[in-house]
DNA sequence: ATTAGCACTCTCGTTACGAGAGTGCTAAAA
DNA sequence: TTTTAGCACTCTCGTAACGAGAGTGCTAAT
């Protein structure tokens, strides 16, 4: 398990990138022919046959050419791929349909994973932002019909929140918004701990208000508190790997179901600090759905104000350098649009 | 083209049936088995080959069995069927999801979605209901950051819109109050034709906040203004007609992205009344990417107020009875609630 | 340490073939 | 006139056989 000699990373790293624009095994020959190799293909061929025995590359079977295992790929990411980033252009292009948007957070995150799928040619997710514990901003109350209440939340950070409260007995626009205004005095950045505090000063109807007030705040500081955007599924439908389409159910399945990804996003992204980029390979052993894929995953925001998540669901041969880069583009983006929109 | 016997009805509906069920060419022989029929294989032989010549029925090669062919399924759907209903415990466990779950639009249509797509064990997608006409409820003003200013737009209904703006120079929570206040007594229930009649006597800010609610007013009466929900678009990917991966990649593709959703469903269902329900059998011959897909297509709401399309995509080979009544009923329901929304 | 040479292995596309399922037609039965 | 039994015919599908092609691993020479 002594590590690797250069030739041999050389040869692994264009093992990897043959087989990614091919997604078919490569053999030595072939190898020497293309990227026009200095040593012959039966040197490759010892030299693959080292990189076998280290677990990096796999014969599907005997003779025929190789193709990286999970491990190999995970050297790669590591160790051989360094640190790539987005072409100038590609950056300016994506930063301006960003500022030509409306200012609008839905409108940003829809942007965000078209993005994603697009520059990646795979699936993508991003989670809208939410804080780690709400903080109340602003309330407003709209009498809709006799006892039925529109009750409007704001949250610091302008996510807002709607809810309806049905009342005992009717109550006047009036009455509603004098409470309101009540409530916004007095709340004015608190999170729920403060407001439950403040819930024995108020009159029945202000009791209720808060106590949905409270509820939201409690929710919003739940892992998967918000909406999720996906885009792309389809582009993952096209790679050969899910013309096995049981693979691609499976696959997309996560990131359909709420729970599924509720575990996936818990144990990953959000135990890592934000501006990382996380690369799961081959479900890492933990996710059997995962086997075939692999994800890129980050974490966006500004600890202590709202944080959110996104990522690119692809097969295991997927593009990582331009997907990590676009990643961690998109993110780095988002943080800034989360900490200007929480500047108060 | 003369119309069919009792008998020749009753083999066609049986053909279908058994179809759906298996997904195989179903043969004479089979058939008077597995259905006990009262006469032999060979008067079903000959009674296929006319329901083949009225282009009722198909062979896949030259002896293999019957399969339905689009007209098939359409003579089916509309003439064999009869009108199927869910029965009573089923609709009673829907109603009671609905009341259980928040009262909250967007809970309500992620609900509606998951049931469509769990009953029908197809994908599903609901517009969010929005106004023909918007019209003006509330509006709020809430200064973030300097210059920045988060709006908050109540329509008739209960739709929030959120928008953000900057202003040409710092402004108080005080005087946008104020503004708010002015616009919330002379705008309510207006629609943007009205509003813009109250322009001039705006002073600057006011104007610009009242441009931003028309835009947004319009926006709402645009075809496909609001959110759309999906789910269950992996459950479509485990029927064998979707083992051809393309067959499953341009079917998605409808569903996700708006351009193509928005055609569709502005030539559909948007041109029927409320209540009906539309069954778009294997494209229709008009929509190439769903030729080998079913839809099941219903507009909900009410006119005047505010409406939204709801349906499910699956095979043709769909079991059209239960996927009909699970779009009716839910249909109904959802109407139901945007009925109560709006009375005011 | 590298490489030319070669026997060997495994996949994949093609072809051949028989079993099975189902049809269409004809002639007999109802 | 309608239904049905009988039968020859057709087409698919799974299996086996086979050769071409690609690639390997090993050995011996450089």
């Amino acid at each position: 398990m002594t590590s690797l000699s250069e030739r041999q990373k050389l040869i692994l790293a264009l093992v990897i990138r043959d087989y990614i624009e091919t997604a078919q095994p490569v053999g030595s020959q072939r190898l020497v022919d293309k990227y026009g190799l200095e040593f012959s293909s039966a040197t490759v061929r010892n030299e693959m046959a080292a990189l076998t025995d280290a677990g990096y590359l796999r014969q599907p079977h005997t003779s025929a050419g190789r193709e990286p295992t999970e491990d190999g790929y995970r050297y790669f990411v590591r160790q051989l791929m360094g640190h790539t980033d987005l072409p100038d252009t590609t950056k300016r292009m994506i930063t301006h349909q960003f500022y030509q948007a409306r200012q609008d957070i839905d409108q940003w995150m829809r942007l965000a994973a078209s993005i994603l799928a697009h520059q990646s040619q795979a699936a993508s997710l991003v989670t809208a932002p939410h804080p780690e514990q709400g903080h109340f901003k602003h309330l407003e109350l709209v009498s809709t019909f006799a006892r039925q209440v529109l009750m409007v939340l704001v949250l610091a950070g302008g996510e807002v929140r709607q809810q309806m409260l049905v009342l005992a007995e009717p109550v006047s626009q009036g009455q509603l918004s004098s409470v309101a205004d009540k409530i916004n005095q007095r709340c004015q950045g608190m999170d729920a701990e403060g407001i439950s505090a403040l819930l024995p000063q108020m009159d029945a109807l202000g009791q209720d208000v808060l106590k949905l007030t409270i509820e939201e705040l409690d929710r919003s500081s739940a892992v998967l508190g918000g909406e999720v955007y996906r885009d792309g599924l389809t582009n993952v439908l096209g790679e050969p790997e899910f013309s096995e389409v049981d693979m691609a159910r499976r696959a997309l399945r996560v990131l359909e179901e709420r729970s599924l990804l509720e575990d996936l996003l818990s144990r990953t992204i959000l135990t890592s600090g934000i501006g990382g980029v996380q690369v799961l390979i081959g479900g890492e052993g933990t996710w059997e759905d995962l086997r075939h894929c692999s994800m890129v995953l980050a974490r966006y925001g500004a600890p202590g104000l709202a944080t959110g998540a996104l990522g690119v669901l692809g097969p295991i041969r997927m593009a990582y350098g331009r997907t990590i880069s676009t990643v961690r583009f998109v993110a780095g983006l988002l943080s800034d649009l989360v900490v200007e929109m929480h500047l108060e």
